[in-house]
RNA sequence: GCCGAGGUGGCGAAAUUGGGAAACGCACUAGCUUUAGGAGCUAGCGGGAGCAAUCCUUUGGGAGUUCAAAUCUCCCCCUCGGCACCA
């Protein structure tokens, strides 16, 4: 008997399957295509990792069945080259990038061949390829153009020992040991020198992923998911339903008002002497000018009426309406000292109207001098009311693009805010700190407020706060803490009370006091909160350390049916709901009753956060736009409507980020240059801010002197598309887009992906966001890439997470040399479920050699013995034994099979083992009956299934009958289980006495209960329980058991 | 603190529409094979009692539902993973 030397075989079935290109389907003609996608590797280390082999073994196993189920199956690889992964061990290694790049990619591939999966080696990609990242830049282009890319300040990570910028994840979080095994806490601090991190502010590119978010979260309920992922993502994403209310500023109503009317309106229209009368309840003198020549105005001439006979001051609130709204713009240009406040309802820039046009639209030039506007009024509310079908909603747009402020959408009483009763204006003219809640129903327990340190009102409401300087300091030392500080700080709450600022509760006219404390974070919600310390943990524990209300003192005008959920604040827990009704609703209806019994406004709110692309780093693809100082000016004043012509040739982007010029697709690739020195740069800047040839260009737009922007993309945008990529690499249709459409709609979605679930938030909504946006671009024709996915578990070593640090890294190499890559993989599939994960340990693998062995011995003393002589009167010969045997046979092909469709290859495998037990103690093993056991061991051990299955070819079949082309076994076709030859027609029954298993008898299948009845009370031992007794109960159970109750 | 996964022999695990707990494999023990070994074959292998037949007991702990619970319900403990002052 020849010996299993598994290296030999191993190796040339490699290169035979490579020569042959059994794994290389036709992408374009493919009947039955099946995407067999999985994440491909980072190469950062010396090698592959057996924890890759380990996921990469359980989808190619998957990959292989569907390909003898009939499909074309695609199952490509690549490497992830780019990013800090691999840039951190070139650092460490002391090897250039570049360089280190063609020695990893070099020995990835050639481990990623000895695993034996069925790769199609001839779409390889690496991310780092110029090839590649071509496109990695021509996506970002897209993104930019279309609106989704702008430009934000932010702080970042910073370590000031290392000099660079850190992700979230290189801050050290949990209490870890530290290298020098000293058990201190090290929170905030950096993952390589332990340093304190602290926070700098840097002007970086995002995403707007949250423009998606909820899509995103919604579509989570239409795909096939590893359930584990998908509610991470849903945590991530953070949808909370709630409500927008408006805390009316006590004297936030300033001493003076000046409103201006609209085109053919009077003092004496629409909401004009209602606004008049509140505002005047409230203590202010209110100037309602009539205007002259209402129906036929020259708007200089009605400006230079206001600026004649209305007094403004700082605390003067302007408001106009419409019309009003543009004679208060040129009023607010002409004066020589700023206000305190600008209102526009249903302003406008141009004289663009839905309806028709209006007489006063030529007679005016529309040019404003916005910079001296916004020097000239300190905050500025613009409301846009969603059903006016005179002024369009973009005009609101533009105002805000102008001269800044705050849009308020909503919708008026009247069309074009022209009800007689319009509380939304009232409320614009006072003061107002909005607050988000998810609990409105709370409302009445609110007793006081907290705004975030970063909040506007904390600077606009200065001249009113009596201890400013508390105020700023306490804020100035929120901002600079560093992320150690604030965590270390944890529980115990601090803050400022702003004194001399009082808020009103909307629901009970309460005054409340308005504080300032961190535990607001200023980018949740809306930067602000209203208290409840009766039913909120954090407000409770800040109300007993401040001395303040636990629960309200409830006015005598609101009664206490109206009253939800008040609460009752109580010493060490502080919740206790007292629940009510509200207005005759009750718990849900009443929640948003509420909101509307206080003007609020219903919103979702999501936590998920936009995507920062920018990396200060040298390794990963430069992003491909250019700032042009010429521009700039130019795509401003597009804003400003003083060149309607140029800003025609900008697309939404360069509009939006002015002086941001996307760089063409013709200059693409923006290659990454060599840099000899590639290490951060203590700025917070790219190296290649300091590669003068590289950001030195050529404005594309102008032909002007410009500076390429020289941070690089994130390496998640990379591998946020790689799968568009495989199956189009070397098509000669993609070119202006990178991928061959056909292609695409043939191939994908992927049929299935598979990978870790440590990427089930970054990588997974990354790729999902980029689908959906290109799918709107019109790039492709479907928003969810991955229908189907299922996360694997992770391969630990010794009861430990593999790390270098531990030394128990395992090196797949050295046990593909000793046992075989197909006893490593069945090793690694054996452990434990799939989507489980599994314990590496040594002594495990024998196991599966020894099987394997046997498998090969069985062949070559029992098959190979018998075929070629007269092996169809063998077959013939013992036929009558077959469906005996046959029985066990096709209970294991579909136990096999569902055991594959569910990932579940341990199990699997151990009914491989049963089959192969059984095999050997036949007397007679039908050559059939084998090669059903070859296929279905070929997806577990492909080479070993592919040596014996061509040594049985070429004995069984004479020359002249063999066929000419090469029969792979991964080519045939999966054996099919007759579900006659599985059923039995007897079975054990056990017979329990108490619900203890006392005897069994072998019976027919259809047995009755009478007929299980008369055969079991004539069994000895069970007379001998029963010793004469009658038994209360009898219960059957058919195909299974009969328990006799006593 | 919140969310998720899990806890079964010496070890990896199997059994989840409630119906024989421990399949399959590792390790171990004994024997066989004139036997160099990480080789092969046979048998045994949760714990306790017994020469044995057999009996009792056992799925993190406690309670419950049921003829019957690893599986369902409630409470508690532990491990791993994720999020974390998200209003």
């Amino acid at each position: 008997m020849p010996k299993y030397d598994f290296s030999k075989i191993e190796r040339k079935w490699q290169r035979i399957w490579r020569q042959k290109k059994i794994y290389e389907p036709n992408l374009k003609k493919a009947k039955k295509p099946f995407y067999n996608l999985m994440m491909f590797p980072y190469p950062s280390a010396e090698g592959l990792h057996v924890g890759n082999m380990y996921a990469f073994t359980g989808a190619d196993i998957f990959g292989r069945y569907m390909r003898m189920k009939g499909y074309n199956v695609f199952e490509p690889i690549g490497l992830d080259g780019f990013g800090i992964h691999s840039e951190n061990y070139a650092l460490q290694i002391g090897v250039h990038p570049m360089k280190q790049a063609k020695i990893s990619k070099k020995r990835f591939y050639k481990q990623l061949e000895m695993i034996g999966n069925g790769f199609a080696w001839d779409k390889r990609l690496e991310t780092y390829d110029p090839e590649y990242y071509k496109w990695t830049q021509w996506i970002f282009v897209q993104m930019f153009k279309h609106g989704l890319a702008y430009r934000k300040k932010q702080a970042v990570n910073w370590c000031p020992s290392c000099k660079t910028v850190l992700a979230d994840e290189q801050v050290l979080q949990k209490r870890q040991e530290t290298r020098d095994k000293r058990q201190e806490v090290l929170v905030g601090a950096c993952e390589r020198c332990e340093t304190p991190v602290v926070k700098k502010e840097l002007e970086q590119w995002f995403f707007k992923i949250t423009k998606y978010a909820e899509k995103l979260l919604k579509n989570l309920d239409k795909i096939d998911w590893s359930e584990k992922v998908k509610i991470a993502q849903r945590n991530w994403i953070g949808e909370s339903e709630g409500a927008l209310i408006n805390f009316e500023i006590a004297g936030g109503v300033a001493p003076s008002y000046v409103l201006l009317h609209g085109f053919t309106g009077s003092p004496n229209a629409n909401f004009f002497p209602w606004l008049k009368k509140e505002l005047e309840k409230r203590g202010a003198k209110v100037f309602v000018p009539a205007l002259p020549n209402t129906d036929n105005p020259s708007i200089p001439e009605q400006v230079e009426f206001v600026l004649k006979n209305a007094e403004f001051n700082e605390n003067t609130v302007l408001l106009g309406h419409s019309l009003g709204s543009v004679v208060g713009l040129k009023v607010i240009e002409k004066l020589d000292h700023p206000i305190k406040r600008f209102v526009s309802a249903a302003g406008f820039l141009e004289p663009k109207f839905k309806d028709h046009s209006r007489p006063f639209e030529k007679s005016f030039d529309w040019k404003f001098d916005f910079e001296r506007i916004k020097k000239n009024v300190r905050t500025i509310m613009i409301l846009r009311d969603s059903s006016d079908d005179v002024v369009p909603e973009i005009q609101a747009d533009k105002i805000q693009q102008a001269i800044g402020g705050e849009i308020i959408d909503f919708k008026a009483e009247d069309n074009h805010i022209c009800g007689e009763v319009e509380p939304v204006v009232l409320k614009n003219c006072i003061g107002l700190i909005k607050v988000f809640t998810t609990r409105p129903d709370t409302l009445f327990g609110a007793t006081y407020m907290v705004l975030g340190s970063e909040h506007s009102l904390v600077e606009n409401l200065k001249s009113q706060i009596t201890n400013y300087k508390q105020v700023a300091d306490y804020v100035k030392k929120t901002k600079n803490k560093s992320e150690a500080e604030r965590i270390e700080e944890g529980k115990e709450k601090t803050g400022v009370e702003l004194k001399g600022i009082k808020a009103i509760n909307p629901a009970n006219n309460e005054e409340i006091p308005v504080w300032v404390a961190d535990y607001v974070l200023s980018d949740v919600g809306a930067g602000a909160i209203m208290a409840v310390p009766a039913h909120d943990q954090r407000d409770y524990e800040f109300a007993k350390k401040f001395n303040l209300p636990l629960i309200p003192v409830i006015k005598p005008n609101i009664t206490t049916s109206q009253v939800v959920r008040v609460g009752n604040a109580y010493e060490g827990r502080g919740v206790l709901i007292n629940s009510g009704k509200f207005n005759g609703m009750d718990s849900e209806k009443a929640k948003w009753g509420i909101v509307e019994f206080v003007g609020g406004e219903k919103k979702t709110q999501y936590r998920l956060r936009d995507w920062l692309i920018s990396r200060q780093r040298y390794w990963g693809p430069p992003m491909p736009v250019i700032f042009c100082e010429n521009c700039k000016k130019l795509a401003e004043s597009y804003k400003s409507y003083k060149s309607k012509r140029s800003y025609r040739s900008y697309n939404q982007g360069e509009l939006e980020n002015p002086g941001w010029i996307a760089v063409p697709g013709k200059d693409l690739p923006v290659k990454l240059p060599y840099v000899k020195d590639f290490r951060p740069k203590s700025k917070g800047e790219s190296p290649l801010s300091s590669v003068k040839e590289f950001y030195e260009t050529k404005c594309p737009k102008c032909g002007g002197k410009a500076r390429r922007e020289t941070d690089v993309s994130d390496t998640f945008l990379d591998s946020a598309w790689y799968y568009l990529r495989y199956p189009s690499i070397r098509s000669a249709r993609a070119g202006t887009i990178p991928w061959d459409s056909t292609i695409t709609k043939k191939w994908l979605p992927a049929g299935m992906y598979i990978g870790g679930a440590e990427h089930a938030v970054l990588h997974l909504l990354y790729v999902r966001f980029l689908a959906m946006a290109l799918k709107d671009m019109g790039y492709l024709h479907f928003e969810e890439p991955f229908p189907k996915f299922r996360a694997h578990g992770l391969l630990i070593s010794e009861g430990a997470k593999m790390s270098k640090s531990k030394g128990n890294v395992v090196n797949p190499d050295e046990y593909i040399k000793k046992f075989g890559a197909d006893a490593l993989r069945m090793y690694l599939m054996f452990l434990a479920p799939f989507e489980q994960g599994g314990d590496f340990r040594d002594a495990g693998i024998l196991g599966i050699t020894r099987f394997l062995e046997r498998v090969w011995k069985l062949f070559h003393s029992r098959i190979n013995t018998n075929i070629g002589t007269n092996n169809t009167n063998n077959i013939r010969a013992i036929s009558g034994q077959i469906s005996e045997h046959s029985r066990i046979v096709h209970r294991t092909i579909k136990k096999v099979t569902e055991d594959i469709e569910n990932f579940r290859y341990n199990t699997a495998i151990s009914a491989l083992m049963i089959l192969l037990n059984e095999m050997e103690k036949h007397p007679q093993l039908p050559i059939t009956n084998y090669q059903l056991l070859l296929k279905l061991l070929a997806p577990f051990a492909p080479h070993l299934a592919e040596e014996i299955w061509q040594q049985l070819i070429s004995a069984s079949i004479s020359q002249n009958q063999r066929k000419s082309a090469f029969e792979s076994i991964h080519r045939e076709p999966w054996p099919k289980y007759d579900l006659k030859l599985i059923k039995e027609e007897t079975f054990m029954l056990i017979i329990q006495i108490n619900g203890k298993v006392r005897d069994q008898i072998e019976v027919n299948k259809i047995i009755t209960q009478k007929e299980a009845e008369a055969l079991v009370f004539e069994r000895e031992r069970v007379k001998m329980y029963l010793n004469g007794k009658k038994p209360k109960k009898i219960i059957f159970v058919p195909s299974r058991l009969v328990n006799i109750v006593m």
